[in-house]
DNA sequence: CGGCATCCGGCCTGATACTG
DNA sequence: CAGTATCAGGCCGGATGCCG
């Protein structure tokens, strides 16, 4: 990792990339399958506009973490997936859930502990 | 925030608290020693505010990531450290580092490529 | 030394309407 | 089906000043 004078963990650019309210469900959904339409995506995320999806899917596919391709026909039909390079980032996130997991229930542990007490 | 129907991996909750443009920084930096005061966190962070610091570092306590020992003494001294349970954390913060310094490395490889092209 | 309070600007996010 | 365009709101982050 970077030596300290050089301040910034390497962590920024997974963070800068991760980060965003949907990248990490959209990121989890494309590990699901080999590839995924638009409005799959949209469906499987039902909480997410159109506009993040959009916007959120472009800056993937710029970092090339993704893929999009795109079939002239009609109707249209684009597909998303991640690439071989995108793969990478799964085990992150299989880290990130695991911890998460872990957290809430610790939380939910701690909320039962304090229940017990009240009720005790 | 968490699972529509179980979709959601529960990688939110340690995005969450990773995320906000210092965490990752101000954790690392606890990372490296058994506690560190809140000026030496500032010097060792340089372009934090204030505000940011105190901020972040009240979340992070919150989540009990990290604990706060305040010396009731003038002048007033604080010391903050990773807990036990925070420590569960840094794991992650090497894989975040660890594919962020690749992610770089290829960024200035494609960048180098680029060069070359043209200048050849 | 280690904060907190206030104000402010910008980005992220979202709702809605329109297009090819 | 798969977007783009526009407008609006809220939270994040930053600068400054005050306090124990």
């Amino acid at each position: 990792m970077d030596d300290n004078k050089g301040k910034c963990p390497g962590a920024y650019s997974t963070i800068e990339i991760v980060t965003g309210k949907w990248k990490p469900m959209i990121l989890y959904q494309l590990a699901q399958s080999e590839s995924v339409r638009f409005n799959e995506l949209k469906r499987l995320i039902p909480d997410i506009t159109q506009k993040m999806l959009t916007s959120h899917l472009k800056e993937l596919e710029f970092h090339d973490i993704i893929d999009r391709k795109v079939y002239a026909q009609v109707p249209p039909k684009v597909e998303y997936s991640l690439t071989e390079y995108g793969r990478g980032i799964v085990p992150i996130l299989s880290a990130l859930q695991n911890w998460g997991k872990n957290h809430l229930s610790r939380l939910e542990q701690m909320y039962d502990h304090e229940k017990t007490e009240i009720n005790g």
